[in-house]
DNA sequence: TCAATCCGTATC
DNA sequence: ATACGGATTGAC
């Protein structure tokens, strides 16, 4: 396969091999190729002995180390997600195999400790059809689930349990989270299981050199166990057992360069294709997963409700909580009574309490366009931002409409746009509490965890530091703003955020959400029902033929590049376009909707038009996303 | 009649 | 993408 990213050559060509590279071309090896009279990079798919090819065949010119980079099945899996997304070969392997460091492949292999005792106990037991999964991976049979994580699980032990079960089963395990934070948990979790040196932590942010060394030591079967970031998800691991995705509905998991696959995706048809045992795993569970339980495909594996009353904090709206504190300090930071009571109660028991705030410059705060006072809710005075319907004012906290608002300081009447981030919160609640420390995390500056000693916590969603035994209390402010983005995966999203925060409350605790409880999604927060929120939304997906209950593909181009595109391809039956619309001044995208059994028919066809103008010069481009994460 | 240019096609 | 061949066009 040579390394050319044009559709039409995503396909193998044969080459010869002279007597002097014939120890160091074999199946998965990188070479030099002269492709179209110049040199370029290719892979080996596999030696042989005859050719289809009619005239003469060119000589491999060099070989390119003398590792071979792909196995059997990481071939057979870059060729699979090439297809599911109607993207190049070369373009996968890219994602998949990191760069080559020459001095890496010299490098001596490390030692490794011993297997040290298995865990006594297993923490998955405790879950329904939780012992039947692990016996499964002990016992080498593709078993594929869908756990919900109890709030305050200590996730990466139980991921840790699973890869030794694997490991005692001469398997090996991929594990794939979404971020640094949630890799230095697990990495700590497995050395107690596995001991020193039995598994490799695969990160982009390592640098080339030690990157490809970590990753050869996988490819060449002395770490059998990979751990990391999306791109682990091809790691190619000898004899995979066990393949793991966590929190699958984190949108670090959905790969932004071509041809945009996603975590869950690929390890699902790894284990499709390997027969290795899959588990989605999260607190919160995305409708994919979903549809993966619903369609019989994978099992669940939850707790039973008495299991998980006894584990759940007190989930309680605020959004009719209209009365502000009547305690003075709480008045200067313009609390909602019942957050500022969880609030000072738990911090009174010398607990730390958590709030989650929305990202710094996310949401834009509206203020005097005057003297820039920040413009307050007159009900709840909570910060207004610019909402969701065409702008208009809205309370973050209680969600109500704000209209006809007047600068309490000038009299102005007209609103301008701020931003206020975490920091400007964090200082807000500081007043409210004084002598109490607050800390932040979120931006560049994350807290890996935080001491059990009362404090206010303040974090934007995936900046939550850990507390040992549990925050006292959470209040989740940001409800509004979350749940009224124009995103299909809004509701979804804004309950996987609380259900990250609130999951980190000691049992019993209380979170205190800033939105109505008549919303459902607040409701499956309360009720502690992720299952039931995704099974919702999944059937909410369906109703508006959105995938997965749908397969889809956006088209993003010019106009003129869209439509010849679509005009091309020879679009399964009943496929359905939906647009154009225009996104930017000269850049517009359609979307073709399928049934899920035209999903790989869709993918094909569109690759080959693809291809049919790439062969030609019309060559403008257009980007074809299957099943894309954002959806207007 | 020949060279410059365009267009389509294959790339092993 | 880029190289090449065959057809086309324009000038001598």
């Amino acid at each position: 396969m040579v390394d050319v990213p044009l559709p039409h050559l995503d396909r193998p060509f044969d080459y010869q091999v002279s007597t002097t590279l014939d120890g160091d071309v074999q199946a998965g090896s990188r070479v030099r190729v002269r492709f179209a009279g110049r040199l370029v990079d290719a892979y080996v798919l596999e030696r042989g002995t005859d050719t289809d090819h009619e005239g003469p065949l060119a000589y491999v010119e060099r070989a390119v180390g003398s590792e071979a980079v792909l196995s059997a099945e990481t071939t057979a899996l870059f060729r699979a997600v090439a297809d599911r997304w109607a993207g190049n070969f070369v373009d996968v392997v890219r994602l998949g195999v990191p760069a080559r460091h020459a001095a890496a492949e010299s490098s001596p292999r490390r030692p490794v400790s011993e297997l040290p005792a298995g865990p006594t106990e297993i923490g998955l037991h405790r879950y329904r059809a939780g012992a039947a999964f692990l016996a499964a991976v002990g016992d080498r049979r593709p078993a594929r689930a869908v756990w919900s994580a109890l709030p305050g699980e200590d996730w990466p032990a139980r991921l840790a349990e699973a890869v030794r079960l694997a490991v005692d089963a001469a398997r090996g395990a991929v594990v794939v989270v979404p971020d640094a934070r949630d890799l230095d948990r697990l990495d700590a979790a497995l050395r107690v299981v596995l001991g020193d040196g039995r598994h490799a932590t695969l990160t982009a942010d390592l640098g080339p050199a030690e990157r490809y060394r970590r990753w050869l030591s996988v490819r060449r079967g002395d770490v059998r166990v990979v751990i990391g970031t999306r791109a682990a998800a091809y790691a190619p691991v000898a004899d995979i057992g066990l393949v793991v995705v966590w929190d699958d509905g984190d949108d670090l998991h959905a790969e932004p360069r071509a041809p945009y696959p996603n975590t869950r995706d690929v390890l699902a048809l790894r284990s499709a294709q390997t027969g290795a045992a899959l588990l989605v795993g999260g607190y919160a569970r995305t409708a994919e997963a979903q549809l993966l339980v619903e369609s019989g495909w994978a099992h669940e594996i939850a707790a039973e409700r008495t299991v998980l009353r006894a584990a759940a904090p007190v989930v309680r709206p605020v959004a009719d909580d209209v009365e502000i504190a009547r305690d003075p300090a709480a008045a200067a930071a313009r609390l909602p009574s019942l957050a500022w009571r969880t609030t000072r109660d738990a911090l009174q028991l010398g607990r730390p309490v958590l709030v989650q705030v929305p990202r710094g410059g996310y949401v834009p705060s509206l203020a005097c366009a005057r003297d820039r006072t920040p413009a307050r809710c007159r009900v709840c005075n909570g910060p207004l931002a610019a909402g969701a319907q065409r702008g208009a004012p809205a309370c973050r906290w209680c969600g109500r409409p704000a209209s006809e608002w007047t600068c309490p300081v000038c009299g102005e009447r007209r609103l301008r746009a701020v931003v206020v981030g975490s920091g400007r919160t964090a200082e807000e609640l500081g007043r409210a509490f004084p002598g109490v420390p607050v800390r932040t995390s979120g931006g560049d500056r994350v807290l890996a965890e935080v001491p059990a000693e009362a404090a206010v916590v303040v974090a934007t969603p995936g900046a939550e530091p850990l507390c040992r035994d549990g925050y006292g209390a959470a209040l989740l402010l940001d409800g509004w703003a979350l749940l009224s983005r124009p995103d299909l995966r809004a509701a979804e999203e804004t309950l996987r955020r609380w259900a990250n925060a609130a999951a980190l409350v000691r049992p019993g605790g209380t979170v205190v959400v800033g939105a109505d409880a008549a919303i459902p999604t607040v409701q499956a927060l309360v009720r502690w029902d992720p299952a039931g929120a995704a099974a919702r939304e999944l059937a909410e997906r369906a109703e508006l033929g959105f995938p997965p209950a749908t397969r889809m593909a956006s088209l993003t181009g010019s106009p003129a590049a869209v439509a010849e595109l679509l005009a091309a391809a020879r679009l399964p039956g009943g496929a359905q376009v939906v647009g154009p619309v225009p996104v930017d001044a000269d850049t517009e995208r359609v979307l073709v909707r399928v049934s899920r059994g035209h999903g790989a028919e869709l993918a094909h066809q569109l690759k080959t038009a693809a291809a049919g103008r790439s062969a030609r010069r019309s060559a403008e481009p257009v980007r074809i996303e299957l099943d894309p994460q954002e959806l207007g």
